[in-house]
DNA sequence: AATGAATGAGAGTTCATTCAT
DNA sequence: AATGAATGAACTCTCATTCAT
């Protein structure tokens, strides 16, 4: 181990510990009511060198998204190109991309309520949210196409609605589900509703 | 929650101005990014007149989401009482209910802005939310089971999902609807994805 | 009984009542503490009619100074004078007045409290409490001059010293005497303190 | 009480000017008509630092307090010591507490009148005076069972009288002391009056 | 690269006072 | 004579951001 560490090592442990904490902190308290100050407490560093590496709040902020939005991505990705194969069943690929956008949320329930409940609409962010969900809304639509099993229809439309409904009924289900209703049933339950719609 | 009830007419017109200004600032601007200073200045009326009503700013907000919470419950009520005669099909009651919230919101958009999408999470707001929303889909499912062409099925759970699917795309049917995309159109499409998860 | 009651005798009450607000919230809460809505809303009348009859905030206490002096005053004169008397043993007179300014503060706990404890020192205030303790060393020191058994001295001074005492210890023995001292113990010890002092 | 101890050689410096300014206004013009936004000018450094050492207002006053406190204690134990000895004669004693008192008055005009005369009311800071007044008793009470020259008697009341008394004169006499009466010969008749009072 | 004391614009809120009714 | 809604200057305090060390 070398007496002084690798500049860019040390850098990259303090962004790090500076994300976690707001993460930790805008998913806990929400964004508003989160300082700078208390970020840098949190991270264990100076409040000058969360400035050293995020220009202002809002910065902190977009990193925290970027970190979710590949997330997201990559959880969606993976069930999407599972599902381009029409020799698996549309209900256990659904299923299964419900179930792993669940677990990323239980992986990270701070960062995904930190983005997804608590950051405040800006335009900046709004629009980068809405870049994310065209995207996923564009590949859903190729797979929709690629299966020979989906009923026909405006597949652009069908696209955004199953997108949509996806990702609020994820939310909820991994953020506010009651404790009498079961996740295993509520799942199984939207995966029903999902082939009805989308099944011939 | 005013901290004194307006009883003279002047009074109630100063209590109308302060909330028509807080709709149209929180609703654009945001929570955060607005005063109570300029929702003063933009009602007309001086700050002093807007504490008079309002122990803080919070109470503002509160007082519109009440307002948004009758709005709503007046719309979602009318249309299922309608669905509730079984003679009337289930595409057109839906329909109904889609395009009632939808003239809510054009009706109100900034209110409805101000209250879903700007409105801070603060426990207080959630729990009110919750407690709303929970009342809607007991009333729905009493709905589901008093038709004859629903299938037979968990109907809690379908009811907490009709609900949510509903109201989170009727926000971006109202709110952000991508320009190439017909209202019209989506919302038949929103009715198809209902009436086959719920129809037989 | 008239229908109407004549002005004068509706203003007295209306003035009675707020300077009797004024002197509990004062003697309460505190001057600062103390809003003239708060005054209004007490006495039980609206505060237009706390300006109808006192320009602002410091008048009201200011009226409430007058009161309490002309009650000290009062006491403090009938003491004096009995004690003019050399037949009147100087210890009981000095008792009579002790128990007499006791009995005061005793009558108008509020009062007292609100014009010497809470009672903000401005010029005006400051100015108005020199004079009338100046008068009231005056009227002592021909006190002193008029018996036989005070020892010879700068009477002035004697007069001053005693003024500034008793006041002083009377407060402390109306608001401020600790639960394991007896009062009458008290006083017998103030009264041997003077006698001891200003005896020959 | 400061939010947070100034480690840094600018930052003690810092609370330093603060407080210095604070006893100024405080003591000038009192502390109600006296603003944050005021103390920081006058310090010559920024609201925001104020806030930074101080979490309130009534925080900088409490400090300021302690400072006196320690003075005044400083003072008297230092007399109090002093009259231990019986060698020492209790006219020459009285006379150095009373003069040391006034000397304390003398070089901290405005830190006294802050404290003494224009800090508000507050429970907490009537708490503290109540101890610190109490303490003193409790010294003064052992002074008067040591020395062999005071005459018999509840020591308890007569070392509250003795306190009380020396307070009230030793107040009047810096502050409020008339042009046409010499600081000397005060002095000399309060220490015959107590001379009087204690001596057997 | 890191620190943390310092900054200061501006936020929410209060309350003595006014004045139309 | 009385009401109370309305006023707005001024207050305390916060917190994103800067910069000397």
């Amino acid at each position: 181990m070398p007496r002084k560490r690798p500049t860019q090592a040390r850098a990259r442990e303090t962004v790090d510990a500076i994300l976690q904490a707001a993460t930790d902190l805008f998913g806990g308290e929400g964004y508003a009511r989160t300082t700078t100050n208390r970020i840098a407490e949190r991270a264990g560093v100076s409040i000058g060198s969360v400035y050293q590496y995020f220009p202002h709040k809002d910065a902190i902020l977009a990193a925290l998204f970027e970190r979710h939005k590949d997330a997201v991505a990559a959880t969606v990705g993976e069930s999407v190109a599972a599902l381009a194969d029409s020799r698996v069943p549309l209900a256990r690929g659904l299923q299964a991309l419900i179930e792993g956008l669940c677990a990323m949320h239980d992986a990270q329930p701070r960062l995904t309520r930190a983005v997804s409940i608590h950051a405040p609409h800006t335009p900046r962010l709004d629009a980068a949210l809405r870049k994310q969900e065209e995207a996923q809304v564009t590949e859903v639509e190729a797979l929709l196409r690629a299966r020979s099993d989906i009923r026909p229809g405006n597949r652009a439309v069908m696209a955004q609605l199953l997108a949509l409904t996806t990702e609020a009924l994820t939310r909820w289900l991994a953020h506010e589900l009651p404790a009498e209703l079961e996740r295993r049933t509520v799942i199984d339950e939207i995966v029903r509703m999902l082939v009805r719609y989308l099944g011939s």
